[in-house]
DNA sequence: TAGATTGTTAATCGATTAACAATC
DNA sequence: TAGATTGTTAATCGATTAACAATC
């Protein structure tokens, strides 16, 4: 079977964006775009923009530009937002809670299914009208809701055991938010948030910009 | 006053993720390491390490690698890991609150002073004992708190309208987690968090992945 | 048809890796 | 001193930008 060759991470990175500003544009009822004008919104280069697209296609006409919503609904199938991905979240807690309300929120297609925590306390009660079950469950549970993705929302000691337990049971897609990078096979894709990182680029960023600037 | 050349994203984005092997590598005693011995924990080149690492200057020896305590710190201070910042979270919402118990748990020097929402059921709720304020009182308390940094914990409507009045009273630093890309200032620091651009990358690695590989 | 704008090739820029002299 | 390993320069690789022919 011929390789398709591979898109490289940045692209993808940048693919979220694309969408969330042709939808704004779909929403204004904006029908048509140039890249030279999408450009100028997104404050990225034209050329960069075509490339973009370009991996994936011709999606474009010469002349006219890009039909919005066209674009929109490519962009959306390409990150696989036409299909439904079933989800639980390991980590009743806080954060748990908030990605179980934003994944419903946010977007159909992310299914959350299923929540599991091993403080008792927490078991049995409801998030988003989903009960939080005990570890132990974790796993059939999986297998019999045909879980596509886990959620990784504990702290950073057991993620590793979790992790494993995941990918014995046939998962192939995690969203980490432990501060650990998990050792999976190869065709196990992990999505890493790692929320201590993030702020401490803010911090130096911070701290480097009150010397140089102002 | 002389220009320090700027560094380029790219190494600051991996400072965190070395801080954090040289504090386990630290915490088991490991006195020092080569560039090599790093390279294989962490999974990069010992060429790339060396020259992230020259930088900000020499914290090596010639023979004899890299003292890991020594290392841990000095990359601590380049993230400004040793001062003080003082924060507030705007949104006292499942992500405002597990935002708050991440800022305190995980580092000391990142101090949650106060929050903030517009919701009348949370304010004058607590939250790690700092009580839940409405957004009115936001601006007093900044000045009066010599608050550093802030953190849009909010949903994106409002997210801009929120991100100017902290710019407007002199917030130099901010952690978004709206989807939304904030117009700030060249002066001001933002750092996004945009959880379903994560999602969605994640969402495109997993449904290419199943193609490919397995 | 003429004008606009894509798709795509070529040039540039920046980041990563390799190599090695300096030096502990 | 000899061996090891950094600091740093040079080479490579990949990503971004520029340019322009193709074409709507």
């Amino acid at each position: 079977m011929m390789e398709e060759r591979e898109i490289s991470q940045a692209v993808i990175t940048r693919l979220p964006r694309y969408f969330r500003y042709l939808g704004e544009l779909k929403d204004n009822g904006v029908e048509r775009i140039s890249s030279q004008e999408l450009s100028e919104i997104m404050n990225a280069t034209a050329s960069q923009i075509r490339q973009d697209f370009n991996n994936f296609g011709g999606f474009g006409q010469q002349g006219y530009g890009y039909n919005v919503e066209l674009l929109y609904k490519e962009i959306g199938k390409i990150l696989g937002l036409d299909r439904q991905h079933h989800m639980i979240i390991i980590g009743a807690g806080n954060l748990g809670h908030a990605l179980a309300n934003y994944m419903n929120f946010e977007r159909r297609g992310f299914i959350f299914d299923g929540c599991f925590d091993i403080n008792e306390k927490l078991i049995g009660t409801k998030i988003r009208g989903i009960e939080v079950l005990p570890m132990e469950e974790m796993e059939d549970f999986i297998i019999q809701n045909n879980i596509d993705m886990a959620v990784i929302a504990i702290p950073k000691v057991g993620a590793a055991e979790v992790a494993d337990r995941l990918v014995a049971c046939g998962i192939k897609a995690i969203w980490n938010f432990a501060h650990i990078d998990l050792k999976v096979p190869d065709n196990v894709t992990v999505e890493n948030v790692h929320l201590s990182e993030s702020l401490m680029k803010l911090s130096y960023n911070f701290n480097t910009a009150k010397r140089n600037k102002n």
